[in-house]
RNA sequence: GCGCCUGUAGCUCAGCUGGAUAGAGUACUUGGCUUCGAACCAAGUGGUCAGGAGUUCGAAUCUCUUCAGGCGCACCA
């Protein structure tokens, strides 16, 4: 219909004058219903080209434009806009194609079914999943399931760093919980992980424990001496906690990589050794470093310390240059905002590898930090000390469902603040449940009417009148809309304020109409316009991983 | 000091590829259930879009600048 209007307003423009292109062409979608169902600026544009005002080529283009049934009402209002008001017959269009279309509708084929490789959460095996790893899950797994819902083949991957510096730290602090050390005492490592996790570790070792982590039985021999039993314990120990937790969360991946993999195969000595080959590194006080101010970057970065080992972002670079190797022309990373001088590096070190990879290569979405309140009070985080708002608790607490919401509802750029205690002691003011509701309402006036769902839709003779319905009607036909948007801009915040403002208009329509009435034809009208919300709430509840229950 | 992000109603936040009277939730005030689900609706109160300057027909939106907050600027990850 978008598509429609605006070939008709080019075929009018272009009556008018040929310095226009049709990218020129602008079609919003007005904010009040007064102004229409579409509506474009181009009198405006086009006033100082054309030298005229405003709503007198307003009016020209008026007269040119070819008569088309979709628009019952086009006219000139402001300062020279053009409003477009769709018609009984656009009505009948867009409500049949929801309803025939049902859990597709919105679906694109943009992506084309070209790879796409989502890495989120990626958390160290150093601890449990905290809010922010769960905001990032939300706003990764989200953007996942758009782009599958824009026709793109999606890998979601999840990297562990098992391989560095606080993986021995968290040996050494699992050895000394299992020597009966506490945290308060000055034997227990300075730089150690002090949270009770850490004791149940170390107690789960001593026990001989086993567990199974991706697929793997892993035994404890319960030797407190013996590190390398310690360090593989702890972690899958980590690892099929932090699973466990994700599950609840409904967050899946697809792949898991290992930073130790990476040194196992020897790809971390290949990108040394091709970043030394193409001369992009030199030695200075013991070390190799390497020359990432020529790829942007303020200062250069030492690769390899003088101890031997390699700085953190040597793997990454690998570890990228695998998901290159792997036939991802697109790769998105979702991160936590504090890990953005990453960015730069990796990208410094992929440019030295000259592998033709383009500079703005990988993408990245950081989110900023959450302030997480409990009690009126900001509760600060801090893994060391054990300071902690674990994802589970959070599940456990306020739900998925609402957690979920919580989490993906804001841009990632906004700092929000999540309060554990309105989450909670809220849960039925909810928004989140505002939109549920507005889904579970709909299935018990259709279960109230008892007809077959199969038959239901617009017919030819029925125009709908009412205010309430046109806002609906047009909210539903913006749906395909936002999906674009939001898969564009990687903002599945988007979704949920779409959602909010659909279940908004629904429930107005609720209150405002009866559906169950006499007359047939209206009866099935009605009922098709909510049926068709529910479809539309239940597409968009699914993008944001949340469930669309009939009852409630 | 440098870089990135942010500053919009009492509070939490949308709106930011320039468009029409700056919105929602919450809080507060008032009204609406013998009627399809009141976890709902309707109406009202509440704004120097942090401050200043610029760009233009038009700026919360773009540019510059000041202020405030967050996060980064390691031979830590």
């Amino acid at each position: 219909m978008k598509a429609h209007l605006t070939d008709l307003l080019f075929a009018a423009v272009g009556q008018l004058t040929n310095e226009v292109n049709l990218s020129q062409i602008v079609i919003d979608r007005p904010k009040l219903i007064e102004h229409g169902d579409f509506s474009t600026n181009i009198a405006l544009v086009l006033s100082k080209i054309l030298k005229k005002s405003p709503r007198d080529i307003a009016q020209l283009i008026l007269d040119q434009m070819p008569k088309t049934e979709y628009f019952e009402k086009i006219e000139i209002a402001g300062a020279g806009f053009l409003n477009f008001f769709l018609g009984a017959h656009s009505h009948q269009i867009i409500i049949n194609q929801v309803i025939e279309e049902k859990e597709l509708y919105g679906k694109n084929q943009i992506g084309q079914g070209k790879k796409v490789q989502i890495e989120f959460v990626s958390a160290n095996p150093t601890g449990p999943l905290h809010v922010g790893h769960g905001r990032g899950a939300a706003i990764g797994d989200s953007i996942a399931r758009l782009f599958e819902f824009s026709g793109w083949e999606v890998t979601r991957e999840f990297y562990y760093n098992d391989a560095g510096a606080q993986i021995d730290n968290l040996t050494r602090s699992v050895k000394a919980r299992a020597l009966n050390i506490s945290p308060e005492n000055q034997d227990f490592p300075e730089e150690g992980y002090r949270g009770d996790y850490i004791a149940d570790i170390a107690n789960a070792y001593l026990a001989k424990s086993s567990l199974e982590c991706q697929g793997q039985q892993v035994q404890a021999s319960g030797d407190i001496e013996d590190e390398e039993s310690i360090r593989n314990f702890s972690i899958a120990y980590l690892r099929n906690e932090q699973d466990q937790d994700l599950a609840a969360f409904k967050t899946a991946f697809d792949v898991y990589s290992l930073e130790s993999d990476l040194y196992k195969n020897g790809q971390v000595n290949f990108v040394v050794d091709t970043l030394v080959k193409e001369g992009h590194t030199y030695e200075k006080e013991g070390a190799l470093w390497l020359k990432t101010t020529d790829f942007g970057d303020d200062k250069d970065r030492v690769m390899k310390k003088s101890d031997g080992g390699f700085t953190y972002f040597v793997p990454d670079v690998a570890y990228h240059l695998d998901k290159w190797t792997r036939g991802f022309k697109r790769v998105i990373n979702e991160q936590g905002a504090d890990h953005h001088s990453t960015i730069s590096r990796v990208r410094a070190g992929l440019q030295g590898l000259n592998k033709d990879i383009p500079l703005d290569w990988p993408e990245y979405v950081l989110h900023q930090m959450i302030t997480v309140m409990k009690n009126g009070v900001e509760v600060k985080i801090s893994k060391r000390a054990g300071s902690y708002v674990t994802l589970k608790d959070l599940v456990d607490e306020v739900g998925c469902d609402a957690t979920r919401y919580f989490l993906s509802a804001r841009r990632a750029d906004s700092q929000l603040i999540f309060d554990i205690d309105l989450a909670k002691s809220q849960s039925n003011d909810n928004p989140v449940y505002y939109i549920q509701y507005a889904h579970a309402r709909i299935e018990g006036v259709l279960n109230q009417w008892g007809g077959d769902k199969k038959t239901l839709g617009v017919s030819k003779d029925y125009a709908f009148e009412s205010l309430a319905e046109k806002k609906l009607i047009k909210r539903l036909s913006e749906f395909p809309e936002v999906i674009k948007q939001a898969t564009d801009e990687l903002a599945p915040h988007q979704i949920a304020n779409f959602l909010k403002d659909c279940a908004a208009e629904l429930h107005s329509y609720y209150n405002d109409s009866k559906f169950l009435v006499d007359d047939e034809v209206t009866k099935l009208a009605r009922l098709s316009l909510i049926y068709a919300t529910q479809a539309v709430i239940k597409n968009g509840l699914a993008l944001l991983g949340i469930s669309a229950p009939e009852k409630m």
